[in-house]
DNA sequence: CGCCCGAACTGACCTGGATCAGTGCGCTTT
DNA sequence: AAAGCGCACTGATCCAGGTCAGTTCGGGCG
């Protein structure tokens, strides 16, 4: 993982006797927080932290390729995952919003299988992958939490493998955002997204003109009002209708 | 987990002075070979392995929603994973030969996220989840193993969703076969497949018909040979040239 | 302020694969 | 052996979404 310009820091917090105090928007911090452990391991955990960033826009956080040592939390900005085929066409993986966890999937083979880069400046939380594997082995809540990390992600890559339709894939895609952006306390009605149409055309694996096209009907529908990356959901009741094969609910 | 009314027993090995032999079989005993660990730590895994079966053809191995407590690899013959959605049509996640892992998606939410069913009589060595992750933590090569195969499946799952033509899906899909019955010592370029025209098609989320077009114009073409369940695979390079953006070469 | 450039939008047309509507064929049942 | 059944195959038709070919818009810059 290529480390940007900007600083490198360790983790700061402060143990002002009883109270620990985690980095809120760290996954693992929390996912250990509510795991109940210790106050000494807890501290090891926190000294895994290191918090990278600022990287700026277009700019590469890791490559395909790339030995794959750290995964990292998102802490603010977006992050797209992609890869480029034969021809050159570029796949888009995945959206990572702030909270969620990147470069897993480079467990498996000791690379990095895509490229991960910011789409708006970010912050990351990075962990040294052996690191934070030895240090699960003494606590088993945080062995715990990264195979759910893992296996979330399973399930999460087999959403879009379904043959859906245009309208489906659209609404699932508004409707996950949503629920992503709420999670962290945001707006579950009105968002800015950091991608541009050709991004989330890629994503869904559709031609980015039927972007366009499904963000106007579902406007002409009164489901929504969008304004270049500007989102306001007014349906979100029909939304998840649409979306709800998808999602499998 | 359901266990079928076959015998159920725990793994027999045989412990004669210095030899510890193990079920070639099984990925997790195999995997914990070549990372080297000692004999006590080998034996306390082989101990929790039970070997179920024979599961027969139609019967499940877990459905969704069921409790998650184990996975289980493949012995022999042939699973497939499927949901379905609100409609009641079926969609085909995966098709396991052996020596491959069932299972794995179950860990993030606690209970199975799709249904398991046997496509042919099959048999598993079934390991208890949280036995083996408990284990895991003091066998760093056996957690890292665990890590593996969740990060591979991340990896897999990805592949298939792409916008790809029915050519290359069914070539990758053949090549994919191929490459896991060889893997397996079995013949590369000829084998006998478990599933129906309509499974292969609900895999790959085109029609059945558009398998059946496929099939007889590859065979038109010379690349290979089919009657019904038996394939033989007569140009193997075409077909990867075929495949190769799926499978990302 | 006007120019430039890339993203976004829009309409016209095309096509891969779905859908529909059968037919064929091997296996089981009786 | 005949009947019944489910899977596989095949041809005809249809349509969602891709492709192509512009046009519009907004933001950055000389």
């Amino acid at each position: 993982m290529s480390t940007p310009r900007g600083r490198t820091t360790s983790h700061p917090y402060s143990d002002d006797g009883d109270e620990f105090h985690f980095c809120t928007t760290c996954a693992f911090s929390s996912a250990c927080l509510s795991s109940g452990y210790d106050k000494a391991h807890l501290r090891e955990l926190h000294v895994l932290v290191e918090h990278v960033g600022p990287y700026k826009e277009g700019e590469h956080i890791f490559r395909e390729g790339d030995p794959f040592n750290v995964i990292a939390a998102v802490r603010s900005g977006t992050v797209k995952t992609y890869v480029t085929d034969n021809e050159g066409r570029e796949q888009v993986l995945g959206f990572f919003l702030p909270g969620e966890v990147i470069g897993l999937s480079g467990i498996s083979h000791g690379k990095y299988p895509c490229n991960a880069v910011a789409l708006e400046s970010v912050l990351l939380c990075r962990f040294s992958f052996p690191n934070i594997a030895a240090l699960a082995t003494r606590m088993p809540g945080l062995q715990q939490r990264l195979f759910a990390l893992l296996s979330e992600d399973i399930n999460k890559a087999a959403l879009l493998a379904g043959n859906f339709t245009a309208d489906e894939r659209m609404a699932a895609f508004l409707v996950s955002l949503s629920r992503r952006y709420a999670a962290r306390g945001l707006s579950a009605r009105r968002f800015m997204v950091a991608m541009t149409r050709t991004d989330i055309a890629n994503y869904l694996r559709l031609a980015s003109e039927t972007v366009s096209r499904v963000f106007r009907r579902f406007q002409d529908e009164g489901l929504l009002r969008v304004d270049r990356r500007d989102i306001e959901l007014l349906d979100l009741e029909k939304l998840e209708e649409l979306a709800k094969n998808v999602l499998r609910e």
